[in-house]
DNA sequence: CTGAAAGCGCTTACAG
DNA sequence: CTGAAAGCGCTTACAG
């Protein structure tokens, strides 16, 4: 009759209170570090615990208390632009998005949340599916970039807490971004203004992406506003990826277009490969195009040039997030104000080399474009 | 009374069936997608489904079901040397984790498995348990390079599917790793015999990998056997970060130490340090100092000079770990063997040029050390 | 094909 | 301080 319940199985909670000889509310207590339970009664439950190895199951305590202490994280997989193979890695290490789940992680962390993170490939047809078997697993979730539509961001958000990232605030769905409008019109500003520059480009990232959308426009808007010209069109048109910004300029170069005098990148990993591939044909960057990029990951001060971009806190990002977030999941019935509709996380412009300016003297680079 | 139930909190089961006018298991049914109920049933219960707005919840199921339908991946979150801030972000990235994770997640994503995401620090006080709450939300767990003693190992595996990455296998343990002897050899002997170097060098790892202990060993046995000298001692201990490389570099020319001809780094993050520090003295790799990684990441074909590195297979060994840790998970119970101790993926030497080899032709280069 | 009912392993009022 | 009992929201034999 002992090896009924101590079987194979895992031990339960039933286990321990039969080993330690008493309830099983105390055990619960004893788990869950109440002070209630006598120094006595605590380490005859800890000494099972200790023999049996338990653990208890989350699933349990999760229905049980109505807090699973996990956030999902879903965000794209994607597959760039196939530039033949020097950058095909690049897509698979996702730096912006795995920095960002790092800040997110270490937040959660700190308050005993866990991450269930889930990438999805943007043409994936069971997404809605696949997104409402993550939110059934967690007690809220933060969607990266443009990962579902506003209608299904409203249907996932009529029963679970959402957060999105660089996306819209919604009626239910809080937003966290950083600014983008100052910093590039400050950009801009710096191209035409301090470097003289006079025919610009704006390399744009995905044309559904919000941040990409205010990028493009506040760029364009101030470098006109101030005489200079700024080439468009469908020719400029990147995907947030460095195979990407490849692609755009050796097209340009191989119809024979003039180049304008500075480009400015939707994000730092296109401004990789635009450096890359006016290297390759020869192109002096700043000295004959001007490049700058956006997010200011590690990789921009080793690159030579140093890369002029501006500068977001990636992980302060995931971290808010993530508190927005964990008062909307805690709040909830409680407090009737909504969740805050959006946090904006100010931005500040780097200047490095490739716009032009002198070179940081104090930093030493250890990568430079082939000449 | 109808208010009762489809109240503020989330629609349950019971409200889904009420108003499909069916019994909770015919919602069950159809939400498993089980071939019994009739078309008339199925559609009355998703019609329910779609405008309650109905998520499973994924505790309840798995509590019931017995299976999370969740993994859970514990790394380590390593702060690496500090070298006074250029590879400051570094540690940030965790490049290889951080793809290996990208690999266990796309496969459990194959069987409707979601990835629990756990970073831990080294010096975690509060580990073991940390890890046993993660246990408790997953079925199984796989564990990145030494987050666990093997004591500990030995005890969460007790009750609970345990798969190392570049670990021990043990009783109830299987481990997931490359293979490093015979390339660390193959690398001796080309550095020794194809390249006549006669003074060697191994930066190691850290001193608990068993990794870094194979291949420094294998490293230093062939290239001794073939006559050359390799250097060895405290001077040479890395910590597989650049940041670690930088300062072996760094200390050893300060002290006027005279270089080895050839130095083969644990990894490729510490090769990047070490060519980073050479160049930064003044040294020409391969010229001075032929230098070489482990891993191939994605930037080792983009430095100059090329990276002569060993090649895992990155995401591959994230695959693997986690189709053995599913069969463990599934076979529980049912099939008396154990699991497989020990599954060893290959690995190949890539000759570029830091070994001194001459450069591959048809990839164009985008960064190079300062010369 | 469908429903009533038990049970998964916890937590938490409620009594004592 | 401790225990008996209800209940969290599902799944799944078991009958019908």
């Amino acid at each position: 009759m002992d090896t009924r319940s101590k079987s194979d199985s895992a031990p339960t909670i039933y286990d321990v209170a039969r080993r330690a000889g008493v309830s099983i509310a105390s055990v619960s207590r004893v788990l869950n570090d109440r002070d209630n339970p006598r120094p006595v009664t605590r380490d005859k439950v800890m000494k099972a615990i200790a023999e049996l190895g338990f653990v208890p199951d989350g699933a349990a305590r999760a229905l049980s208390s109505r807090l699973k202490h996990v956030v999902g994280v879903v965000f794209r997989r994607v597959y760039g632009t196939d530039d033949g193979g020097t950058f095909a890695d690049e897509t698979e290490s996702l730096l912006f998005g795995d920095q960002i789940n790092r800040g997110i992680e270490i937040a959660a962390g700190r308050r005993g949340f866990d991450l269930l993170v889930c990438s999805v490939n943007i043409d994936e047809r069971t997404l809605p599916n696949r997104i409402l078997t993550i939110a059934g697993k967690c007690d809220g979730l933060i969607l990266h970039d443009q990962v579902l539509s506003t209608a299904g961001l409203e249907t996932i958000a009529r029963t679970t807490p959402v957060v999105t990232l660089a996306g819209q605030p919604g009626m239910d769905v809080a937003n966290v971004r950083s600014e983008s409008a100052d910093s590039m019109r400050e950009l801009a500003r710096h191209l035409v203004e301090d470097h003289g520059y006079r025919r610009l480009a704006y390399i744009a990232g995905h044309a559904d992406s919000p941040d990409n959308v205010v990028r493009g426009r506040s760029f364009t808007e101030q470098a006109q506003s101030l005489g200079a010209e700024v080439l468009t069109g469908p020719a400029w048109q990147g995907d947030y990826s460095a195979a990407g910004g490849v692609e755009i300029v050796r097209g340009l170069i191989s119809l024979g277009a003039s180049l304008p005098r500075a480009i400015a990148c939707a994000n730092d990993q296109t401004a990789l490969g635009v450096i890359y591939a006016l290297a390759e044909h020869g192109f002096d960057v700043p000295g004959d195009v001007a490049v700058t990029g956006f997010d200011d990951l590690p990789f921009a001060r080793h690159l030579r040039p140093q890369l002029t971009t501006v500068r977001q806190p990636i992980q302060e990002i995931g971290a808010r997030a993530f508190e927005v977030l964990h008062s909307m999941i805690t709040a909830d019935a409680s407090s009737p104000a909504g969740p805050p509709a959006e946090i904006v996380l100010p931005t500040r412009i780097v200047r490095r080399e490739s716009c032009g300016c002198p070179a940081e003297p104090t930093t030493p680079r250890l990568w430079r474009p082939i000449g």
